[in-house]
DNA sequence: CGTATTTTGTGATTTGTTTCACATCAAAAT
DNA sequence: ATTTTGATGTGAAACAAATCACAAAATACG
């Protein structure tokens, strides 16, 4: 039973994701507690928002000392599964695909690219630190791998395709870089990277808020 | 008086974005009109949602005949200023620079990176359709080309210096890779894509969808 | 030509999210 | 030991977004 089901973040993660971001370089600058007030100047999010988000993920702090940088980090490691390590599988390894394989940040964050696949044998030739299959060997590798997650990194014309076969193999989560909107069935996460449209939401910004010449036009768009 | 300011598409206007993919795919398919019933389900969206949002943006249709295509379109374009080209920047000729030099889906939608930029003389040499030119001329570029939105894709460390120097020399939009939230006068509008966040909240979502087991429990993510 | 049908467009309602306001607690000061 | 201070945590209020429901319009059909 395939549809459309598109799952995007909620703001509030989204938030806990700055706020991780924030105190990991706050921490490494030696900085051992924080007050929502500070945390919320460092986001551009209200100090209230803040605790509104800490209190949906039960985190806690102390009534005067505000929250220690450690141990709220440690609690968002184990909200974000961050303890153990994640195995991915890329399909794709054109332009976008070879990128990805190497962009380092999965790496530091324990979410690995075990192996990646293409069906053009000339990119199994290419050397690279991580293997490139064709995608015969797909199930072997999830298998073996206990892969749960994968980056679907293929022209528009494949992607459902891929899709399917990943999901028929046992994948349970997809980001997708095709701008094509997939159908999985309801329990399978999607999750949609497109780039053109990133890049034109901001020039369509930029000339609305030109017209609007320096005055806030907040309408087409919202504050995190 | 420079401070945090991101904006976030709306979700509105992300849905828009979406309709106008899918009526791309449904006109090079030859169908030339759809209903808001159409339109929703192909796009995962109820129909009172699509109707809500055309009404946003005043576009209207016909009543029983639904709307044309080939007009919705071209609507649409005029919305996002599609109609003239988009002069760009990237800033950045690292791992993600470099494909996003070469990602062709940005041509495909008139947004033309017209010159990139590196401070190691190393990437200038390099062979590429776009010039790499050193930070030194990126007045002279932003202003012969018009360039009013620029792509960031430094490391972390320079990502702000970056974006001040862009700012100072006329950019009004940033699309930012760098994984920082970076500090801008209130009319700059800043795009920040987080691939590792992305992909970070998929592994999120499939842990605790797993979690419930089959049962849809959205708790910390929403449809659009 | 008039009636039935289908689909839009939009107020009214519901649902969800953010901000406000203040009780509560812990530490510091007196 | 008591008061003052400064922060959290969370219901209540305000605001925003999505859904519902139905009037209005266009077409089809008898």
């Amino acid at each position: 039973m395939k549809q459309i089901t598109k799952y995007v973040i909620k703001n509030s993660l989204k938030r806990i994701f700055l706020y991780r971001a924030c105190l990991v370089r706050l921490r490494m600058m030696g900085v051992e507690r924080v007050f929502s007030y500070t945390l919320g100047n460092e986001t551009g999010v209200t100090p209230d928002q803040v605790r509104k988000d800490f209190s949906e993920f039960s985190i806690k702090g102390n009534k005067r000392g505000g929250y220690e940088i450690d141990e709220l980090l440690s609690t968002m490691e184990s909200i974000f599964h961050r303890n153990k390590d994640h195995n991915i599988v890329l399909v794709g390894m054109g332009n976008m695909g070879q990128s990805l394989s190497k962009y380092s940040r999965f790496v530091q964050r324990n979410m690995n690219i075990v192996a990646t696949f293409d069906i053009d044998p000339f990119k199994q030739k290419m050397r690279s630190d991580i293997p490139v299959y064709t995608m015969n060997r797909l199930k072997e590798i999830i298998d073996r791998f206990k892969v749960k997650v994968a980056i679907v990194a293929v022209p528009e014309i494949s992607a459902q395709e891929v899709t399917d076969e990943l999901i028929r193999h046992g994948i349970k989560g997809i980001i997708n870089f095709a701008p094509v909107l997939l159908k999985v069935p309801p329990e399978i996460v999607v999750n949609n990277v497109n780039l053109s449209d990133e890049l034109e939401s901001v020039i369509y910004y930029v000339h609305n808020l030109l017209k609007a010449d320096g005055q806030k036009n907040i309408e087409y768009y919202t504050r995190l």
